[in-house]
DNA sequence: CTGTTAGCGCTTTCAG
DNA sequence: CTGAAAGCGCTAACAG
């Protein structure tokens, strides 16, 4: 009962005429008589033609498809950033395809291969796999941009501006008349917790030159706020804003901090990473990433080079946003 | 620089066979002796050959990839839904393809259609498309699963079952004293909306015979929550227990009948329904959608019927869990 | 076990 | 302006 779906000759027996020109007429060409085009544009509509889209790709050697490797679609992150890929990539007539790679790097590798005749182009986010590992696993002669890893090499590539971030939180805090930060780190080895961790060094050092940079362990988990709060309170530790490297650290910080008596946004002031549904609704200040607009970039970035545009290899910072709320109060006027 | 990556021809010539023969060698069929295999490998290794995933589709009609067509990835919802696709499509060995199809029927045919020949089947998030204008759109002979649908028609379908998220709701607090709930729905129009509403009479019916069924109305969004409390103590209505009809609604509520100096927990119970992320941090009774499940099954009946199982095209249902947290306290113990 | 030969459905020279 | 024919890269009979 399900006959094959019509093909391109099926259509061009129809109109009587051949496939080149149902092929030109399907496709706007101009050097098709308006008469034969109206003729073939009718038989494609009685017989239900759809373009095959697979073997136009194959002819042309383009997909208009673009791949996307990711280690796991979990959480806000991951889901923000494909949803400005998403965006960006219909804009643009393409289609997003996902392959999400876990860990394991030969894994990966294989992840991208499986995607070489299916698109155009590649974007990788690949928070695990450093530039070379990329070389050896990215398909030759496919462009890509990498999102969010340490080292794009000589590849294109898309990064939040922790940096900035952190700078904007220091000024703001330093600015509202803390002198005391303390910065709750993320995990080791991750980068943007080992950026940020850096970041708020320089941020101390321009705008904070003569305080001390006072800097403890976390875990980008609520749990990890807590424990650091725990950890300054009982060494007896005197400050008066937290930098924590994430809201949710933030977040453990501000209850750890409530619950040991401590006069939360008036006598220290905290600040988050991220700018997650939760921050707003606490009044947390933090910084919001523009995730979807870092994906929409990486999409276009890619999409150009496509289209023949020189892309210039190079690593593109995209700049956080301060949102400042009701956790840093402001103590220099009265 | 880059000269054209290289096809099976190439490897073929390296090796000294025929096309067939590394065809045969390198998808692992029986039929080709151990050294010319071992040949075969060698030559595709030193040739960096990666096979044409677009050749090898239109050849074998099978693309090994699943279309997903959805009104955009915004907030929780879809994210969560498209991640358990994910995972599923990625252990069944398939690729996904994203489409999102804006609002209009026209843009959301045309999605659909431009993916013949890129995929082997369908997964449709249409929740303003009904099974009619769907039938026109899809394309034929290319199997479906709609997911979120008014009506699937004859297609298989995957819906969250709103009604016995309603039922566990309304059980759980007459189980726990309350007498007089009242429910505030969802819009008008939307189907989750119109389904517990319907499902609330329902429950009432069953589970508190005796008491009356009283629907405010609302819109999904925190201040439709507000709005209706008001409303509801504008009238001086009695009351100890509202059922939202989603989890922001229910907050919306609860800081209205806190603000109105209503002792929110105590003199009425509060629950929600999604289980968003705020609903763990404030404690909020509510139902879990199993959403990444659902996405997951969706995709588990597509590649079964795919590769030959019969389906029963039906619509099948995924239940809601019942989350108990602290805004249902029990009154029926002292 | 291996090679030859048709296609898959579409685009694209190259001649009319 | 139109048609015939040669592929795109790979798989799958069909003969050896």
């Amino acid at each position: 009962m399900k006959g094959r779906s019509a093909t391109i000759r099926d259509v061009a027996r129809h109109a009587a005429v051949s496939v080149a020109s149902v092929s030109r007429a399907l496709n706007g060409l101009n050097s098709v008589h308006p008469e034969t085009r109206a003729r073939v544009v009718a038989s494609a509509k009685t017989l239900g033609y759809v373009p095959h889209a697979g073997a136009r790709s194959l002819s042309m050697a383009r997909t208009h498809a673009i791949g996307v490797v990711l280690p796991d679609l979990h959480g806000e992150f991951f889901s923000e950033i494909v949803r400005g890929m998403d965006r960006e990539t219909g804009a643009r007539g393409y289609h997003l395809l996902l392959s999400n790679m876990h860990a394991d790097a030969e894994l990966a590798a294989q992840a991208m291969r499986s995607m070489r005749g299916r698109v155009d182009g590649l974007i990788v986010m690949a928070p695990q796999l450093d530039a070379t590992g990329l070389d050896e696993a990215l398909p030759p002669g496919v462009p890509a941009v990498l999102v969010n890893a340490r080292d794009p090499g000589g590849h294109a590539g898309m990064r939040i501006d922790n940096a900035a971030g952190i700078d904007a939180l220091v000024a703001h805090l330093v600015g509202s008349g803390r002198r005391d930060l303390v910065h709750i780190a993320g995990p080791a080895g991750n980068i943007d917790g080992d950026e940020r961790r850096a970041s708020f060094a320089a941020a101390m050092a321009r705008h904070a030159p003569d305080r001390p940079v006072r800097i403890v362990a976390g875990n980008f988990r609520e749990e990890g706020g807590q424990q650091a709060v725990a950890a300054l309170l009982r060494e007896d530790a005197a400050f008066d804003a937290i930098v924590a490297a994430n809201d949710m650290m933030a977040l453990g910080a501000l209850t750890a901090l409530r619950t040991a008596g401590v006069d939360a946004p008036g006598a220290v002031a905290v600040t988050g990473f991220d700018d997650i549904p939760l921050a707003r609704y606490l009044g947390l200040t933090t910084v919001r990433l523009h995730l979807a607009e870092m994906g929409a970039r990486a999409v276009a970035r890619l999409v150009d080079t496509l289209e023949g545009a020189e892309d210039a290899r190079t690593l593109e910072l995209v700049t956080p946003e301060l949102v400042v709320r009701t956790t840093t109060p402001d103590r220099t006027s009265p």
